[in-house]
DNA sequence: ATAAATAAAGACAAAAATATCTTATATTAT
DNA sequence: ATAATATAAGATATTTTTGTCTTTATTTAT
């Protein structure tokens, strides 16, 4: 459904944003540990996230992301779009060049309304939202 | 949300059932021209589809693929079961070793809840079915 | 029988995704 | 200033997916 790189990057800012009421910037080894991904390509990823500005980061001792307090609610597909990128949200799902109503493949109607909600889940779920079921206990990030 | 093997095989199905009627075989080479498929690619396919039953074959000259008139339809599940195997459909969303409502990742609910609707889906549709959309000229394979 | 057509099988190659390792750079604490 | 910490960047490796090529086996038509 969706690629390893976009699972981590989702996990990776739950976590973050879980801890970053109290303005304390989260290592990436730190993250890596809590969402058991390699720290390296877990790194990559964090870049990625950076560059894009959805998450903020600090170098040196102390140092690591953080989300700021008033920083707007950022939603799932956000992080989608930046790590998977539009197409994957957007691509026929028999992958056809493009998906359009007026050359539909066979499942277009059944497979577009799915996708629709998935797209809506998407834009509805926020990271602080998810972030806030964790810290209540309600979910996890590892097993 | 499919691989494309998988895609290649729905497709490939869809257009044999499409022509499947008048007991004729269906080679490899029309069906990897007809739904825009490596050729080779798609043999391998093939072959898995033949194996599991999905699909039916026969050797040498005016031989190729075809779907027994009689035989039982052929949902959409048994095919993505068949090629991307069924972790693929009942894994978490997150990539936690395994989804549970009891220990879930922050977007179980949301997640598990789409993923039954794609579930329904492709139990629901047949290939028969959907080769008719085909055959009635409603849908296209290939642009 | 022979030749032609075709699926089946397997070896091989290329590309993409995932993962690891190394180095550079910036920042803070001492 | 120096050392320690941590992100940033990039090179390299591994794995998976996708794609290509070659050979074999089977069947039909002649
Ligand atoms: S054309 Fe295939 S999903 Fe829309
Ligand atoms: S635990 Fe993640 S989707 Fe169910």
């Amino acid at each position: 459904m969706f690629s390893k790189a976009c699972k981590y990057a989702i996990k990776a800012l739950i976590y973050i944003a879980s801890r970053s009421n109290d303005a304390t910037r989260i290592s990436l080894r730190d993250i890596a540990a809590k969402i058991d991904s390699p720290e390296h390509f877990t790194a990559k990823i964090m870049q990625v996230l950076s560059k894009q500005g959805i998450v903020s980061s600090i170098k040196g001792p102390n140092g690591g992301f953080y989300i700021e307090n008033d920083a707007p609610p950022i939603k799932l597909l956000d992080v989608v779009r930046a790590i998977d990128g539009v197409q994957h949200l957007s691509g026929c799902g028999l992958g056809l060049k493009e998906c359009s109503a007026h050359q539909p493949c066979p499942i277009h109607n059944e497979f577009s309304e799915i996708r629709g909600q998935m797209l809506t889940m998407l834009r509805e779920n926020t990271i602080q939202q998810l972030a806030a079921e964790l810290s209540a206990g309600h979910a996890v990030l590892k097993h």
